[in-house]
DNA sequence: ACGTAAGGCTTACGCCGTAAGTCTCCTCCG
DNA sequence: CGGAGGAGACTTACGGCGTAAGCCTTACGT
């Protein structure tokens, strides 16, 4: 793997150390928090981990931020790998097949993240998503578009969801702090959402549902370029979905 | 609020100060973690806050994690008592009372928690209920047990619910990080759990439906004394409650 | 009146992330 | 083939964190 073979024997000889790259740096952390726990990963010791400084690291990753960037975004593709694996929706299936489908990729999901369960933790705490976390939505999407859903149902769903769809059971999409924080506001603001809303354009072909649905979603709200639902409706919408499937429960129960 | 009246000048002769309680640090933690965010409520900035110094803060709270206890009992506290400020149900209510009256509750916390945003997080990363949450917990049990659900149903419906139940979407049964590292025991093996046990048992009859649903959901359950139920299968649970709702909606679409 | 302990303060330690600077090769170009 | 340049390692150091250990004052109970 190094460019040419001549090894460099260095001063001591030891190892050609097959000189480190952002990709070893990252597998390296994913394993050091699957055996010790996500406390355990600091730029010490994984530093340590790898045989180099803390310092070194540098090289690789801009910071620990972006190294957790990085982290997630490496079981984001271990997720899809998996995901890809699975045999695919026959091209006529009926609409109804979308939920068995669905089903079983969420669960597909969910049983490589029972291999990191420090990653959930992390994943909510990332700024924006990974392009491996998006795509897999997208395929989420694709599949409830087959099953007839609207993009508005679509939205809701996702929301409803929430990270249940990739597989663990905490919320994506921030819980209230920062939609509360903007609340105020609502006008586009130049901020880190303009970047997104670039950076979401920029990859329209790799997750077309994706983009066409907040293209949809975005124009029927007038407040709301990216800030960008509105959490409450989405809150009740998700907590009555869960109560009327419970209520149902119980009715049958009380019969 | 100072014991005898006598203000005690001390030497330059500032405010009596009011001494300083433990009450008073955690409300100081709040409003600081309102104002400034999480991140901004370490030992030394609260301290600062309150004109002291950071080592000051230990003879009221153990460590930082027992503060954070504190100020998340706090923030519960603040939801019972906006929940018990709601009308209560009346006697006569049918069963199918429930649902408004759940969803009542769900969203009075709810309003709460967008004053704390940074609650769920602290929330989360607790090792055992405060008393408070417990009790709204058990409140919400008391109107699913009205509606007549089972216990066995009332569990599958409080894991479905997650923390949406306490009016944000995370989930507070920890996602799979413990329960994945138990999973191979399954016996007492006498650590910290018979701590949460004993615990519940002391306060039964503060949470009386809490700890006769778990009494009788652990014995049907050979492996799990306080596990304490099988991630899978109520991950499942939640995730088909959601599917079927939305294939509801969506074939009504269809239609 | 005095012993005592509650509740402040100071100092110091070992972690953390990372800014800044240095040294040592490898590679590429003339 | 020789020297420039840069990549990638290392070293040192800083400020912030939680907190262990110890000191000093003050107020209270006896």
């Amino acid at each position: 793997m190094t460019s040419p073979q001549t090894a460099s024997p260095q001063t001591a000889g030891a190892a050609p150390r097959t000189t480190l790259t952002r990709a070893r740096v990252l597998e390296s952390a994913v394993a050091l928090a699957d055996r010790d726990g996500l406390g355990a990963l600091t730029m010490r010791s994984l530093a340590k981990e790898l045989g180099i400084e803390a310092m070194s690291l540098y090289h690789h990753v801009a910071n620990k931020e972006d190294l957790l960037d990085g982290v997630v975004d490496l079981v984001a593709a271990e997720i899809q790998d998996a995901v890809a694996a699975l045999e695919p929706l026959p091209a006529d299936a009926p609409p109804s097949a979308w939920k068995p489908a669905m089903r079983r990729q969420i669960l597909t999901a969910r049983s490589v993240l029972l291999r990191h369960p420090w990653a959930p933790t992390v994943l909510e705490t990332r700024k924006s998503f990974s392009l491996h976390v998006v795509r897999y939505f997208d395929s989420l999407l694709a599949l409830m578009r087959r099953g007839g859903f609207s993009y508005d149902l679509v939205h809701h769903a996702m929301h409803a969801l929430g990270s249940r769809a990739l597989g663990f059971s905490q919320e994506l999409f921030e819980p209230d702090g920062a939609a509360a924080g903007s609340a105020a506001g609502g006008l586009p603001e130049a901020g880190a959402e303009d970047e997104t809303v670039a950076m979401l354009e920029q990859m329209a072909e790799q997750v077309p549902h994706l983009v066409e649905m907040l293209a949809e979603v975005a124009h029927e709200q007038p407040g709301s370029t990216l800030g960008w639902c509105d959490d409450q409706t989405e809150f009740e919408f998700g907590l009555d979905l869960l109560l009327d499937g419970l209520d149902r429960l119980a009715a049958d129960g009380r019969r």
